[in-house]
DNA sequence: TCGCCACGATGACAAATGTCAAAGGACGCT
DNA sequence: AGCGTCCTTTGACATTTGTCATCGTGGCGA
């Protein structure tokens, strides 16, 4: 197969890794890293001058996160490239048109695999992730308890909370402690703890 | 020059970021990876077996973090790979023998350059990393106030703690009060945030 | 030796957080 | 329309958390 190279654009803020999977990448025969973005804003700018045919986002990255920047680009064929199993990760990611999902600890064979699938029009989801996803269903947060508890999260108080939402301080407290219940926690940092473990937050 | 190539030993839990950055060492002539491991707790053991001349060790992973995994390894040439600058961390890793430390967002030849160093000797510090750790000094929080606020970050609550460390509650209050002040912070949360964030944890 | 100071420890008090029962509104189902 | 269910909102109350004044101890310099 002699085709055209498959164009690649490559967003993560390590320079290390970044350089490193480009380095492999590049020595798949019929992959072509294009350029590289190490902030989730630079992206948007990026494809449109590179025109990449798959574009790899990590999910952390300073100025905007992956997830973010993948909502911004429909019908663009994407991968997000994500440091650890958060499961919640993955629905946002399908929401956003995403194709390709695979953990970081997946081979270098796997991202090469997942990038030529999404360019032909398919899926690959990493099984493990999948069936994690899957195991953790929904978030089972309403989205107060959800914007309550992610306040919470930064280190605002019930005032500060209350305030930013337009609610009573009560109405507040009320959300933080039902959320609290549903995460099976027994405080607020419990709770912020679970939430970010499932990527509910 | 053509003297025997320098041994090294990868220590990183995410497969990609492994393989990756060991096909880029392997690239350098005078590197050679003789060995990874993904968990902390198999680095004692690998090194037994393989005898590298540099150990390289990613702070992050399952078992037994790299700090911890260099504190087992008095006299063995190490270099530390921390995903983000927490100044706290430089510290102990110095402490523990270490001569070596980078971010992960240094370039390849950065890594290449202090796997050199360390192995004649050296020391290689991250220049940002070394600034900012001096900007940062010492942690202001004596043993007892880590150790409370520790807990707390795990989700304890002061009745734990307090049994925990064999306190009064009103002690353990006052330690988390303390260490609150001293971090700037407003709560405990706050307080956890902001110790993470300068790695005093 | 004598102060001085930092750390460890404590309880009383004030403030923030968590729980509960309840009421109104939106939505779908019969 | 009538019913049930779920989300939102609220205030009262219980519990937990944060602050303060205080005391003892051990090191360190004058």
């Amino acid at each position: 197969m002699s085709g055209p190279m498959i164009r690649v654009l490559l967003a993560d803020d390590e320079h290390l890794i970044r350089g490193a999977i480009a380095t492999l990448l590049g020595l798949e025969p019929d992959l072509e890293v294009v350029a590289q973005v190490s902030r989730g804003d630079e992206v948007a700018t990026a494809v449109r001058e590179h025109r990449p045919d798959v574009v790899v986002l990590d999910i952390e990255m300073p100025g905007m996160d992956g997830l973010t920047a993948a909502e911004g680009l429909p019908g663009q064929a994407m991968i997000i490239l994500s440091s650890f199993g958060r499961p919640g990760y993955l629905r946002r990611a399908l929401a956003a048109g995403v194709r390709g999902f695979i953990p970081k600890d997946a081979s270098a064979d796997e991202l090469a695999t997942a990038i030529r699938k999404v360019h032909a029009g398919g899926r690959y989801l990493d099984p493990e992730m999948a069936a994690s996803a899957m195991m953790a269903g929904d978030s089972p947060l309403t989205d107060r308890e959800r914007s309550a508890l992610s306040l919470a999260a930064e280190g605002a108080s019930v005032r500060q909370i209350a305030t930013a939402l337009h609610l009573t301080e009560g109405t507040v407290r009320n959300y933080l402690s039902s959320a609290i219940a549903k995460l099976g926690a027994t405080n607020r940092i419990t709770a912020i703890r679970a939430a970010q473990e499932k990527g509910w937050l």
